[in-house]
DNA sequence: CACCTCTTGTTGCCTAGGCAACCGAAATTT
DNA sequence: AAATTTCGGTTGCCTAGGCAACAAGAGGTG
C-alpha cells in the first residue's frame, strides 16, 4: 500500500472515494498487495483461492489448456481490471481458468466473506464498494462479449481485422501496440502460430496492414 | 404483473424478498412486461433500448451476424437471466448483439435511470436490488467464461463433448434436451451445420454419444 | 390423406489453416 | 561479444471441416 496512493486512487474500484475511505475500505476487505514476476501462476484451475483481486500494475493473463495441450488465452487484465471474481458466487464452482503474470505485476487481494456474507461483520462502505464491483462486473463482461465476437469470426483473417480494429479504438489511434506476442496472439485468437503469421504476412502484401513485432498500424 | 407472482419470486433478482417488496421494487424500477413469439425480435445492434430485462418465460438468444452473413449465438437465456445489461453502463458503448425470441417468451423489463443514476429518486429496496443484479452479472460471467471454453477446442469433436458435458451437468442426467435445433447449435458452436451433423454421426458410430434430435445420451 | 415446409443427415469437392521443421533475427545471459 | 535462448517468418504437406446440393423424415395444415 505504502506509496502507492495514486494508483488506488485511480481504479475504478475506489472510483469516488477518498484517501481515508480508501484506507477504510482496504481494511474492512483485509486488502493486501502482492508482487509476481513475469510468468508467475497467479492462481490456478487446481486452487481456487477465497479471493478476489485488482490488477494494481502490469498485465495478467486468463488461461486455459485443453485436453490436447493446446493453450487458450481468455482475455488479458491490466491496471484497474478485476480478477477472480468469480470467488464471489455463492454456489462455488472452482476457477475455470489458470491466472498468469505476462509481466511483472503488482496486485491488491481482498477478502471476499465482507462483501458474500454481510450479516457477519459489516462496514460502513460496503454498499458503495458494491456498488463500484458492480460497475467492474459490467466492464467484464463487455469485455467477455467482445472476446466472443472477436473469435466468432470462422475465418482467421476477419478475426485478425476485428481485433486490430478493436484494439485500435481502444488506443485511439492507428498506430498501436498489442499486448500480446505472436503465439500469445494466436493463443487469443485460438489458430496456430504458422497460420497467424501466414496471415499477417498476407494482409501486409494486401495493404491492409503494416506491423513489426507486436506494433500495428491499420491502412 | 397481474397472477404470475411465483414466477418472481422464484427468480435471482428479488431473491429474498417479500411479495410486498417486489411489488414496490417493480415500481421503483418501472418495471413492466411484454410477451414476444417465437422469431420476433427483442431488441437488435441498430437500436439499443434504456431499459434491461430479466427472461420470465420461454429462451432468447444473443447472436450476432457477421460480415459475410454467418449468424453466431453468444449464448441462450432463460427464466430469471439478465438480458441487457450493457444498458447499465455509464459509458454506453451501444449493444453488440441482436436479442431474438428462441420461442414464445415473456421478459420483465426495468428502465436503468434508478440503477445508475440514484441521486435523482431513490427506493428504499435499491441497494438489496443491486446486490441480486450482482449475482445475477456474476452468473453472467460464468456463462461467458463456459461459452468462451466451449469455442476454444480447435477441434470440432472437442468443442461438441465439452458442451454436451455442460449440459449432461446442468440437467443432472445422461439423458438430456438441448435448446438448440440443429442449425442452432452450429452457430453456437461456431461451425458448419452439415459438418456437426457429420460429426454427431461419427461420435455414435464411435459409441461416445447417442442422439436423436435435440436430445442426446452420453455413454 | 395429400401437400408443403422445416429439419436433419449424407456425400463430393476443395481449400483454409493445422502441424512440423527450419532459419535468421532479436533478446537475454554470462 | 560470444553463447544461448526466445521469437517470428516461411514453407511443404495434409486433413478437418466449410460449402453446396440433394434426399429423407418429421410435423403442420387444409
Amino acid at each position: 500500500m505504502q506509496n502507492s496512493f495514486e494508483i488506488l486512487q485511480n481504479i475504478d474500484l475506489f472510483n469516488g472515494f477518498s484517501e481515508e475511505e480508501i484506507r477504510e475500505s482496504i481494511h474492512c476487505l483485509k486488502g493486501y498487495t502482492k508482487k509476481y514476476q513475469k510468468r508467475e501462476i497467479i492462481f490456478s484451475k487446481a486452487a481456487p483461492l477465497p479471493t478476489f483481486g485488482i490488477v494494481l500494475t502490469g498485465t495478467i493473463f486468463l488461461s486455459s489448456e485443453d485436453i490436447t495441450g493446446s493453450t487458450f488465452i481468455f482475455t488479458e487484465l491490466s491496471a484497474g481490471d478485476i480478477v477472480g471474481e468469480t470467488a464471489l458466487q455463492f454456489t462455488q464452482t472452482g476457477v475455470e481458468y489458470d491466472v498468469t503474470a505476462a509481466t511483472d505485476c503488482e496486485i491488491l487481494f481482498f477478502h471476499k466473506e465482507n462483501i458474500v456474507q454481510p450479516n457477519k461483520v459489516i462496514c460502513a462502505l460496503r454498499a458503495r464498494i458494491i456498488e463500484n464491483l458492480f460497475t467492474l462486473l459490467l466492464q467484464k463482461n463487455q469485455e467477455l462479449y467482445h472476446k466472443l465476437d472477436i473469435v466468432s469470426h470462422k475465418n482467421l483473417r476477419n478475426k485478425i481485422l476485428h481485433y486490430l480494429h478493436l484494439q485500435s479504438q481502444k488506443s485511439d489511434t492507428q498506430h498501436f501496440t498489442i499486448p500480446f506476442s505472436r503465439e500469445e496472439l494466436a493463443n487469443y485468437l485460438i489458430v496456430d502460430r504458422s497460420a497467424l503469421s501466414r496471415e499477417l504476412s498476407r494482409m501486409q502484401d494486401d495493404g491492409l496492414i503494416t506491423f513489426s513485432r507486436n506494433t500495428f498500424q491499420l491502412l
